[in-house]
DNA sequence: TGCCAGGCCCTCTTTAGGGCCTT
C-alpha cells in the first residue's frame, strides 16, 4: 500500500524569497487509510516573528529560541518523510518553504507534491470556501487542535485527504486513489473531473 | 527596521485583472 506524507509549515510570512523562514513543521504519514506516524517540531532559524504571526499561530519568539536549529529539524523531517510523495493544503506555499529550507541544509526534494486544496476545488466545488478550516467543517471532520499550528493542520489536511479519497472511491468505484491520480486531478478543469478519473480507471491496472 | 509572493481560477479573458489560499 502506498505511503503518503502530509506536511504543514508555520512560517514568519509568505515568501522565502523575501527572507521569510519556517518556525514549525509537521508531517503525518498515511498508509492504508489511516495515520501511521507523526513528526512535529518548532524550529529556530534565528529570525524574529512578526507580531501578527504570533497572533495568528500562538508561536512566540521565546518558543522558537528554545527550539532546535532549523537545519537539524529539516534534516530530521526530510529523513522522516524519505521519498514518500508529499501532500499539503495549498501546496504551492508549503513546497516553496520545503525547497527553501532544504536548500539551507544542501538537500533537494526528490518527490512530487499534491495539493489537497486543488483536489477539493474539483471534488467539492459547492463548498463555501476551500480554506482548510471551512472544508473540515463542511466535511464534518474532527478539529484535532488549534488551527495554524503545524501538527493540527497537518492532521486535519490528512483527514481531509482521506475523506476525499473515500469520496473518489465511492463516486468512481475505484479500489485505490494513488498520489499519481491526485496529481492528475489537480491539473484538470473541474468540469473535466469525470473524464480524468474515468480515463485513469480504464488505464490503471490496480483500479480495473 | 521593514520592505514583501505566487499559482490557480474565473470572467466583463487570452496584449488582463482580481479573488482565493497559504503564513
Amino acid at each position: 500500500m502506498e505511503v503518503v506524507a502530509v506536511i504543514d509549515f508555520e512560517t514568519t510570512g509568505l515568501s522565502p524569497d523575501y527572507g521569510d523562514r519556517a518556525t514549525e513543521i509537521a508531517a503525518v504519514l498515511i498508509e492504508d487509510g489511516q495515520v501511521v506516524d507523526r513528526f512535529q517540531s518548532l524550529m529556530n532559524a534565528g529570525v524574529r516573528i512578526p507580531a501578527f504571526i504570533t497572533e495568528l499561530t500562538g508561536i512566540t519568539d521565546a518558543m522558537v529560541r528554545k527550539a532546535p536549529p532549523a537545519a537539524d529539524v529539516m534534516r530530521d523531517v526530510s529523513d522522516f518523510v524519505g521519498d514518500y510523495p508529499l501532500v499539503a493544503h495549498n501546496a504551492s506555499f508549503d513546497s516553496r518553504f520545503w525547497d527553501a529550507e532544504l536548500k539551507h541544509v544542501h538537500r533537494k526534494r526528490r518527490q512530487e507534491f499534491a495539493c489537497s486544496m486543488l483536489v477539493a476545488r474539483r471534488l467539492f466545488p459547492q463548498a463555501p470556501s476551500h480554506k482548510l478550516g471551512v472544508l473540515i467543517e463542511y466535511a464534518k471532520l474532527p478539529v484535532t487542535g488549534r488551527y495554524h499550528r503545524a501538527l493540527a493542520d497537518a492532521e486535519m489536511a490528512a483527514s481531509l485527504l482521506l475523506h476525499m479519497e473515500e469520496e473518489l472511491r465511492r463516486r468512481y468505484q475505484l479500489r485505490d486513489v494513488p498520489h499519481e491520480l491526485l496529481r492528475k486531478i489537480q491539473k484538470v478543469q473541474k468540469q473535466q473531473l469525470d473524464t480524468c478519473v474515468e480515463r485513469y480507471r480504464l488505464t490503471s491496472v490496480t483500479n480495473r
